[in-house]
DNA sequence: TTGCTCCTCACGTCACGTGAGGTGGC
DNA sequence: TTGCTCCTCACGTCACGTGAGGTGGC
């Protein structure tokens, strides 16, 4: 080999357009080669070295952090060593490639949250500013998008124990609203009242206690019930989509059988009667109905106002 | 003032939901004033310790630094001494939000840019990928949406010298696409090679020499013809916009009149006929003006387009 | 007396930037 | 010989987290 251009520090940081100072630190990383070093102890760089810089530097333009990079061009390194022809920039890009691309969608979906709540602080009287900071702060982060575990948790309390796992997710899909990856101000003010309410007070003197249908005695089995409930909510929800008023049909029957089947009992006209009895007198918890629709919009019906659609077809 | 509840930091941390090592952290930085310290060095906290540290949580959770948190803080305890009924969290929030509103806008951007970026790089083949990696890294960058400084600088060099500053500003604003704030990946990617185009070699062999006009000898005046040019290509656009094929009227002679007024000349028909030779012998940046076109879409004509749009029409 | 809480250093994180103080190379 | 480049520590950035090693408080 003949010796090709020897770069010194300086030249190599020009022709890549960082500080010397950048060089040396990943020279002293390891992440960048020196040829040698002359007499004075001053680094030389051969002529892949530049191209190698560059390719650091734009894997850092895209947000990879240095370990990643070190594993990338290394693997390069490696690939270009015993088999010259084989793929540049192969798997270890790739991976680093989808893990960042996770990283920077959640980052993305917390500076919209941010930037949504910045925007509600940003002149609004000061009374509602100190109420927004605290309702707000509570739900934004730097690095995460509003997380629903406050929700999660406020059914996992609410529903009765000893709930199959399976039952459990599907009530929770269903009830706990997903955070907006671009909220409004409306929808994140609605969110964050929402986490608010249900992080509230553990005392319970939400007003909200648990159903009739929650007891355990006699029989009754409420995984039965919220699974019914589950299908019923769902077939009401086109219903509710449509506008159309309560009726009786195939949703309020489906209803019913799920409160019928969790006590081993026939849908009966006399059953019908007393289940609506006990429904209008059971707690509702409607102001968290409210705010889910204000998240989700009306596109999506939440299971509260399918609820509330079922009962009324049952009067 | 009776001795009210006074908490330890562990209890305080609880309460906040935050960690003790947190607590004091904020305390020996002075955002969180101890009541006073036991007989063993441990720290007591007064009954406003727990809302100023919400406080401090809520603002760190939208982003703001410890610096501004102190400074709102701080501001904050001053209002409540000697007036009471002040307004709460005033001036220095209002000022710190802004500051981080803009902050938050430029960052989404840049995470947006990254984003797409990173999808480019997904799943394209090894060829490619190294080429759009040296490409898409030259223009993306952790903090800052991309720059439009390179096409500044590659317009300010090819213009003629000693022109005022508000022409070269105004060509500029024609010239230069803005990056979008949300690209698509075609977008990103003409962007990018936007830049490499005119960031490539200085040595100005991309073939495009300086048009006939930029001459400043023989009594030419490019500030005039520059001046002229800019609103010959707003006249021309909505002709553009409206797809009408070039065709005499008030954006041609507007577009003629520049030539000759900053030669001092009259439009004549011969005058006409030269200044078609002339502009049919200039060189063409026209791989610039197409990457243009797929940054800025067809709703806003570029000034290449409209050049081009003019020629014709004279010829 | 046993746990648990709390204390103060001191250092690590991340990708460098900023000096200080000294020296190589044309 | 004069500038300029380059060298190696060592420390700063930001908001804490993580130990180490020791002690207060019920």
């Amino acid at each position: 080999m003949p010796p090709e251009r020897l770069f010194s520090i300086g030249e190599l940081a020009g022709h890549a357009g960082v500080t010397v100072k950048t060089v040396r630190f990943y020279s002293d990383r390891g992440l960048l080669p020196e040829a040698y070093r002359s007499a004075g102890g001053h680094r030389r760089y051969g002529p892949g070295a530049l191209d190698r810089l560059r390719t650091i530097r734009s894997l850092r333009a895209l947000g990879l952090g240095l370990p990643d990079i070190a594993r990338v061009v290394r693997e390069d390194e490696h690939a270009h060593g015993p088999a010259p022809d084989a793929i540049p920039l192969g798997g270890a890009l790739e991976d680093a490639v989808a893990g960042r691309l996770r990283d920077v969608g959640s980052r993305l979906a917390a500076l919209r949250w941010q930037e949504t709540a910045l925007r509600l602080l940003h002149g609004c009287g000061p009374q509602e500013r100190a109420e927004r900071l605290a309702l707000l702060g509570a739900v934004c982060a730097t690095a995460t998008p509003p997380s629903t575990a406050a929700m999660a948790r406020f059914w996992r309390r609410w529903l009765p124990p000893r709930m199959p796992a399976r039952t459990v997710a599907r009530v929770l899909d269903q009830a706990v609203p997903q955070p907006p990856d671009d909220p409004t101000p409306e929808q994140a003010l609605a969110f964050a009242r929402l986490h608010a309410f249900v992080s509230g007070d553990c005392s319970g003197s939400t007003g909200s206690g648990q159903p009739a249908a929650h007891r355990t005695d006699a029989g009754h089995r409420p995984a039965v019930l919220y699974e019914g409930l589950g299908e019923a909510y769902e077939l009401a929800a086109p219903h509710l989509r449509a506008g159309r008023a309560p009726h009786a049909g195939e949703a309020l029957d489906c209803f019913v059988a799920a409160y019928a089947a969790s006590q081993r009992l026939l849908d009966t006209a006399a059953f019908r009667r007393e289940l609506g009895a006990v429904l209008a007198a059971d707690p509702r918890i409607d102001h968290y109905w409210d705010l889910v629709a204000r998240i989700t919009g009306p596109s999506r019906p939440s299971p509260g106002a399918a609820h509330t659609w079922l009962t009324t077809a049952l009067a």
